[in-house]
DNA sequence: TACGATTTGACAATGATTCTCACTCTGAGA
DNA sequence: TCTCAGAGTGAGAATCATTGTCAAATCGTA
């Protein structure tokens, strides 16, 4: 019995949105994104961007976080879980682990009775680049 | 020559709303704050909420971090560096310090060369008391 | 009590994100 | 190749937390 499953494809919209978090490397919002490829010449709609983005998130293709401000950026990272090191200033960003951690926070909520854990940690700093040259 | 300082008081929105974080003990939201003081009857503007949430937060006198939704939300915690767990159905937060994490984030930001590093790190989970009884 | 400075709050403005819905595209089937 | 239902798109409206505005209220000091 052949499960009839539509051979779906990535549009080229969601190509495009892909393509862009790739070639930037740093966390980028759904706005940035929108205007990057609107400079790129590239014609997608601002809730495309929107809906390929939290599809990419749903799917874990993309690490969301929050600034500051509360505003959602994404980046395209390696699989799996991790954590990262983000330069404030350019927003350059290393992928970290640290399985200490991971077991330290396990252990933590574990001793007060949670389950279903998951945490978050994310580090933020000046990169050798952006220090003494006052860059901005 | 005495300096001329205004011996400024806490007014009376600025208490009510110190106060309601106290009782409260969770993280809630300026608009939940602003929507708790009507309530019990206390008569506070909503600017000034978020006005002495911010005040506040940019103190120390309280924390501060964005639901998932990008929401802030604020809570009145012991002073000092520490950590969050906590509970995603009923708010229950308990504050946890981890030393060693503490050393870690330093280490691995300074391995990578970078400078005046700050760091996020909260847990979530299921409380005991949430835990089986499925309220919601 | 009078006065300048601070604080307040109703309301408007902002801005990211989501919703709507008519239109377009795609792929399986004929 | 032709058709059609379903998925995807996008311009614009709607939502909603947060911030800005500014006149009126309040406070502290002299
Ligand atoms: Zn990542
Ligand atoms: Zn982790
Ligand atoms: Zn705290
Ligand atoms: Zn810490």
């Amino acid at each position: 019995m052949t499960t009839r499953r539509p051979t779906r494809r990535p549009t080229r919209q969601q190509q495009a949105v892909a393509a862009m978090l790739e070639q930037t490397g740093a966390f980028a919002s759904a706005q940035s994104v929108h205007a990057r490829l609107r400079e790129a010449g590239e014609t997608v709609g601002l809730a495309t961007v929107y809906r390929t983005l939290q599809a990419l998130a749903d799917a874990g293709e993309v690490d969301v976080l929050r600034t500051d401000d509360g505003e959602a950026v994404y980046r395209a990272c390696e699989p799996g879980h991790h954590h990262h090191l983000v330069c404030r200033s350019c927003g350059r960003t290393v992928e970290v682990e640290g399985p200490a951690v991971e077991t330290w926070t396990d252990r933590v909520a574990a001793e007060h009775g949670f389950t279903e854990v998951t945490h978050t940690l994310e580090i933020f700093g000046t990169c050798t680049s952006c220090t003494g040259t006052h860059s901005r």
